[in-house]
DNA sequence: CGCACCAATCTTGCATACAAGACTGGCAAG
DNA sequence: CTTGCCAGTCTTGTATGCAAGATTGGTGCG
């Protein structure tokens, strides 16, 4: 159990979404759980603030990333580039890389038929890295595992009400692009898939800077009030 | 003096090509150096890891990263993509972009005149870094900067013959495309600027793994011995 | 002369100790 | 009741110590 396997759990626990943004990563904690000394998380730990996956503050501990909705923003608009971009400037596929693809869209279907919120979230993320690799760019791939990891958090963060059935049939469709060699009906089907994630997002929050308490403090049972119009100060 | 400074400075030194790709970065060199404990260089090191700009053999040392041809290749790919994908979705850039923009293409000139190599390669590359930011993406200028980082060290390891003048009459035609709202012609340029940095790549090692052995060790004054052929074994 | 072996040395890997800032809860003064 | 203060506790920040693998240079044997 090294720092880089430390690292990779936490980052697979975001995916699945077992870790919810703003969570509390306490080095002592952590190296309870993994049984080894806080040298070792603490490396950890740095290596994912320099991919920004967690934050640490002064003195005060170290947290998984709650983007901005300025980052939120950053972050779905690099994987539009980055994911339309690799789609573009692809040759025609290996007949074994669209093998590789058909398998993980059984297994996403198979995680959609059973219970696993955690698994189901994973592999929906994955996808979009399994396609890098499958276009031939690891570094790529790499990289948008990271992004997947933020955009993850930001779902979570932003109470997404995207429906995991209609990206996986999404998913379906873009490999069925690519499977005809319509490379240019997949990029257009990605950048509409993207999309659709990112409007599923609840942004109400860019004119309330409460909203988010206001939505975790709501009575049970009831809807969150409303926020106050802008007047309200005054009154 | 923390660890992201010094993880900072290193970059640096990378991006100004003073630090050639394989060099070694011992903890206790690097720790007399910055006038700390191995602990803080060590976590330095950890975050260059996680970044893909340096690598640790066990108990041997940490050493600056010297990509493999395949490697070279996606580096240049996902520069690519990202970058053409940058300008494909830019929207009109804002005056003050513009301006800065052009202030750094005078800076780069600036240091085409001086004697300073390593300013006028940190400049080049930063170029790319800084348009990403101009284009209002700080997570993808980010990536960019050790997405540079690796190019330039591809460039010294495989010993690029391209000019600087050249890279930054290109940079000024990309900015004078983008300031004319042309981005479609801005992007063209960018693919062939970016493929020309490429093609000046000294790639005659992939049947040759002694290329840079037999370069380094050259008689001086004379060019490097040619390669033997495949049947120089047999003989 | 060549080769295997071994000790000395160097380097990282990991844990632990201690220092110092940040937060919390209680208590007392207003 | 509110507010300011202070001690106690918790958490990270940094250095250091020791263990163990890797390398190197020398030495003795064949």
């Amino acid at each position: 159990m090294n720092s880089t396997d430390i690292a990779n759990r936490i980052v697979e626990a975001i995916l699945a979404q077992k870790l919810q943004p703003g969570a509390r990563l306490g080095e002592q904690a952590l190296s309870l759980l993994f049984d080894c000394s806080r040298t070792l998380v603490r490396e950890a730990l740095m290596q994912l603030a320099a991919r920004g996956i967690v934050t640490v503050s002064s003195r005060r501990g170290w947290y998984v990333v709650q983007p901005s909705q300025a980052e939120a923003r950053e972050a779905f608009e690099a994987r539009r580039v980055i994911e339309m971009g690799l789609i573009r400037s692809a040759k025609p596929m290996a007949p074994a890389a669209l093998k590789r693809l058909t398998e993980h869209l059984k297994e996403e279907q198979a995680a959609l038929a059973g219970n696993d919120v955690g698994q189901r979230s994973y592999l929906l993320g994955d996808f979009h890295v399994c396609l890098a690799e499958c276009l031939g760019n690891q570094l790529l791939a790499d990289t948008l595992r990271d992004f997947t990891a933020r955009t993850t958090l930001i779902a979570m963060l932003y109470q997404s009400t995207h429906d995991a059935h209609q990206s996986c049939a999404e998913h379906v469709a873009i490999v069925a692009a690519l499977k005809a060699g319509d490379t240019a009906e997949a990029e257009r089907l990605m950048d509409q898939h993207i999309g659709q994630v990112q409007a599923a997002l609840n942004v109400q929050a860019d004119t309330d800077p409460l909203a988010e308490l206001r939505a975790a403090l709501a009575p049970v049972g009831r809807p969150a009030p409303p926020a106050p119009g802008p007047r309200a100060r005054k009154a």
